[in-house]
DNA sequence: TATCATTTTTACCGTTTGGTCAAATCTTCT
DNA sequence: AGAAGATTTGACCAAACGGTAAAAATGATA
């Protein structure tokens, strides 16, 4: 499992960063995302990634002392952005507001990093090697944390009886499935391949989905 | 992007099948689906699929020319197991019942075949490079077909105005979430690796999401 | 401008990987 | 039993891959 992205990094001094090493950095960390959210990570290649940095392949291996690195550098970036979503869930709020509102900035999210949301996608379906202690400690925590207020909320009769956590797991699904599944979404819509035109209409469903009834009264079983 | 899945399959005559040939191809595609499933495309070897095979690779490549050969079988049958729940929504029954049947057969169907539903997840997130003709075709048309159904229900009163076919991949979403992001949700609930007794749990959040009021009334923004 | 550290490049290496080939072995059928 | 075909194996190959070493070039600084 090697290393694991929540480690200390650092064990030499580390000196003040230089201009050339930050902007070079970015350059190579900008190019990986790209490669690895498309490929997966065994499927990027060392090449690929110098090539779209602009950068020959020994250069890049100045920056970065190996494949993993890199990975585990985009993985630690990724993880505030998924998460920064879910900290702003507040108790204090109204139910509706509050999910409804944590489902926009999930699915704006999504809008916004989609290569990062594939990125932890493939990472999940790999076995999550280097989120594991993450998903386990973190995570876990923070979720246990938000499942409280909403367990409240259900106790307080305005929330349906369910367990809060799969409630946050159907919010995670729905939103992040337009980033990772976006070209089925695209296919099927009939959508040229860049087109992001759907979340509009993403947006409105998400709402009705879960502030809404669905189903009208009397057509249930 | 070489193949497709679609395309006719044998240009030579293709003889029977040995006892043999039956047995191996059947044994090679169970330990592919195995590392594929877990490896992605490009993590999985050839010896490694050889290896869960019990069999040499050199014999391994006597039964499919190539590693991409076994991938796209795999992908073939993994679409009619893809399709099947959705081909069974029919108009005649009740709006509840027929969707909440549609997301029990789903919501199975992840927890019958997860190797299958990674795959394909592993698919879509490379950008289907082998199933999008399917996709546009085939997935496409049995949509727009489901979604007219579900469009009726909609314009009866039955439904809530939406677009149907964001409907579905709401559906969608959540389902094959407890397959493709199982390790995530085991870590988050405290699970041990092989547990996956969530899945009862799960059908009643969906159940309540799709068919039932989530938040109550007088709670909305 | 001379010096020193930083950055970049060229050439290369060992391993892994997908795949081939021909010989050997096993099945099947007469 | 023996021929014919099907199956299996061991030895091997070329390309791709991750990564290294050392020299060359560039940048910062006094």
């Amino acid at each position: 499992m090697a290393d694991t992205v929540t480690e200390a990094a650092t064990t030499t001094p580390a000196r003040a960063k230089t201009r050339i090493q930050r902007e070079n950095e970015t350059r190579i960390l900008r190019a990986a995302l790209e490669v690895f959210s498309e490929k997966g990570f065994h499927g990027a290649t060392l090449d690929r990634i110098a090539a779209a940095a602009d950068m020959s392949k020994p250069n890049l291996l100045y920056y970065f002392k190996n494949k993993e690195e890199i990975h585990i550098a985009l993985l630690t970036d990724l993880l505030d952005i998924w998460l920064a979503p879910l900290r702003e869930i507040s108790g204090d709020g109204r139910p509706a507001d509050e999910i409804g509102s944590y489902i926009r900035r999930k699915l704006d999210s999504s809008r916004a990093f989609p290569r990062e949301s594939r990125l932890f996608a493939n990472e999940i379906l790999a076995g999550a090697p280097h989120i594991g202690d993450f998903l386990q400690t973190e995570l876990k925590q923070l979720v246990d944390e938000k499942a409280a207020i909403l367990q409240g909320w259900i106790d307080a009769g305005q929330l349906a009886p369910c367990d809060p956590r799969h409630l946050l797991f159907a919010i995670w699904s729905t939103t992040q499935h337009y980033a990772d599944f976006s070209v089925q979404v695209r296919h099927v819509l009939g959508l040229t391949p860049g087109d992001v035109s759907y979340y509009d209409e993403a947006a409105r469903m998400l709402d009705t989905l879960f502030l809404g009834r669905l189903v009208a009264p009397g057509t249930e079983g």
